[in-house]
DNA sequence: ATAACAAACTAACAAGTGTTAGTTAAAAAT
DNA sequence: ATTTTTAACTAACACTTGTTAGTTTGTTAT
């Protein structure tokens, strides 16, 4: 199955505008308006409503899966480990911040197979960011707090970068990255 | 008012479904059978689906708001000032993570005045925020980072805990918190 | 020139949506 | 004992939903 690019534009409008009000309350003939065309000719290009939820979502889901896999098997430290997946959070931030939100949002609404293939994805992630702070402790790189709250504290912030990211445009990446990384690891004191 | 309210009942069974797949996707029909009874039945005790969601909604960001005022107003240090901050957030996750989930995830579906009134009352509620932080930048309290990456750094992670908590119930409420101060505060390296 | 295709259209359907109207039965208030 | 209130019900409404069928039009390949 190709995808062309009427089917990425459709797929771009789509996430847009889960993001502005979630999956549920648009409707196909809001895809449709937003691209001047009727809702019936949108199935000339995609297979259902469902189709356009699954390809936001996946691909970007694997893409953080990929990359975090790769980062936990480098020989890194674990501080540069954890600046990579600082850098990993804002670059897809910056290139897809619809894909994000509508993978944040709406997940729960994926069917079947999709559902549980993004779940496993999902715990995987947690999975392998939790080695890494593991092992972090271990060498004594990470101070010996609560891990869960580690984990929850620096994902949420690192999860949500979009909300926010969409509010305040001005700030430059290697700025922000920077803050992040000193927010993050050394904290605000 | 009676203690045992048929409204207050409606309210948390459907604060409890919005948070699982959000207020468009829950159905007046999915509401009253969780509650055993038929759709037009809720009509007796609330206005509309509308009503329920303002309900939900409204009252929490209220409570944020006041407490919030509350706190820059008191003469505590900066860091006192955040560690209340971050105990109020505790407190509202662990009485009330529904209503909280349905709030970060629902509020624009609020309509008219509502919508302004929440966004308004969001936006104090930064605004305070940022100056409890300011402060303490100023009197040196606070490392001279990016202000606004410090606030969403902060607020994210306290605003989605309702996520996290949902998961993790083993933990004592008193660690948390110790936990978060020491994470948010003094950073995990 | 003609066949094949891509991508739009109109029209419609079956199911589901929030909501209203009118009714009923039991409990509470008078 | 009678009225009022509460809270459920059935039935239906007007509208919206995702989706399908069949058609049309312009472009590309033979």
């Amino acid at each position: 199955m190709k995808i062309t690019d009427r089917k990425t534009e459709i797929i771009n409008v789509a996430a847009k505008l889960f993001k502005e009000k979630g999956y549920s309350a648009v409707t196909m003939r809001d895809i449709a308006q937003a691209m001047d065309i009727k809702a019936a000719s949108l199935y000339n290009h995609i297979k259902s409503k469902q189709e356009i939820l699954v390809l936001i979502i996946i691909e970007i889901a694997e893409e953080f899966t990929s990359v975090i896999d790769e980062i936990l098997a480098s020989d890194e430290t674990t501080i540069q480990k954890i600046e990579r997946v600082i850098q990993l959070h804002i670059d897809i931030t910056l290139r897809n911040s619809e894909a994000l939100a509508c993978l944040n949002n709406d997940w729960m609404h994926l069917t079947d197979d999709d559902l549980i293939y993004f779940i496993k994805m999902r715990e995987d992630y947690e999975e392998s960011f939790r080695k890494i702070i593991k092992s972090g402790i271990a060498n004594g790189e990470i101070k010996n707090l609560n891990i869960e709250v580690i984990i929850f504290s620096t994902l949420s912030t690192l999860r949500t970068l979009y909300i926010w990211y969409g509010k305040k445009k001005t700030i430059k990446p290697e700025i922000l990255k920077a803050n992040m990384i000193q927010v993050l690891l050394n904290g605000i004191v």
